[in-house]
DNA sequence: AAGAGTTTCAACCGCAGTTCG
DNA sequence: ACGAACTGCGGTTGAAACTCT
């Protein structure tokens, strides 16, 4: 017999994957992630996981833009924390540590920027705006709740809604089952049994 | 219309701190 | 007390989307 050792999977996720880990995740809690990693049979590390659940299906987080509010409070508190992204986005629920670092980074960029025009061009350099032209009327989509781009058909062209639904659905299951009932089979339930590899790969062994 | 440049966002990596056996 | 495993954090990267020329 060969054991071949299946490569670790990297890059996007799909929605299988969300789902499958959603669901995973509602079965065994957020923590022990290796365990979540291997028992779901996500081809994935532990980490991968926890920050695909943290930074993008944890529900009550906030899609969209950020609004000017919260744009001015991370600059704010950015001055007082300085890179302590994870203790400014308690600051602002619904945020990742990840979103406060991606807008710093490029507010960062947009004001040495506009600084070094103004040292070229010599012009002032009060407006500390943090709210870009237009924004202010059209701000915080936030309540669209799909993902970054469904414009585009690719393999991120599902909503977070979506997921949830489908993961409502289908499960009537009290919020926290013991170890044992997961072990002798909360297997009926039913995303696991659509979604896991695992339990394919049990049946593909008993074959043996 | 097309190509270059910029922005946005998701994901990975390495490291440090914490927990557990 | 100690080492291994796990977790969380901050930095960085790369691809896709968007804007500008």
């Amino acid at each position: 017999m060969v054991m071949v050792k299946e490569e670790l999977r990297k890059g996007p996720w799909t929605e299988q994957e969300d789902l499958q880990l959603v669901c995973f995740v509602r079965l065994f809690g957020e923590r022990r992630w290796d365990f979540i990693a291997k028992v779901s049979g996500l081809n994935r590390t532990g980490k991968s996981c926890r920050l695909r659940w943290v930074n993008y299906l944890h529900p009550g987080l906030k899609r969209g833009r950020m609004t000017p509010q919260e744009k001015r409070l991370v600059v704010e508190l950015h001055s007082i924390w300085g890179n302590r992204w994870s203790l400014i986005a308690r600051k602002l629920p619904g945020r990742t540590d990840n979103e406060i670092k991606n807008y710093w980074r490029t507010h960062l960029r947009k004001m040495t920027k506009k600084q070094r025009r103004s040292n070229s061009s010599d012009s002032s350099l009060h407006d500390h705006s943090l709210v870009e032209p237009g924004e202010l009327n059209s701000s915080s989509d936030c309540s669209s709740s799909s993902l970054a781009s469904e414009k585009n058909g690719g393999v991120k062209s599902y909503s977070m809604d979506k997921i949830w639904n489908e993961i409502d659905s289908s499960e009537e299951i009290s919020s926290e089952p013991s170890v044992e009932e997961v072990s002798q089979g909360v297997a009926d339930f039913s995303c696991m049994l659509m979604l896991s590899p695992l339990w394919k790969m049990d049946d593909e062994l008993r074959m043996l």
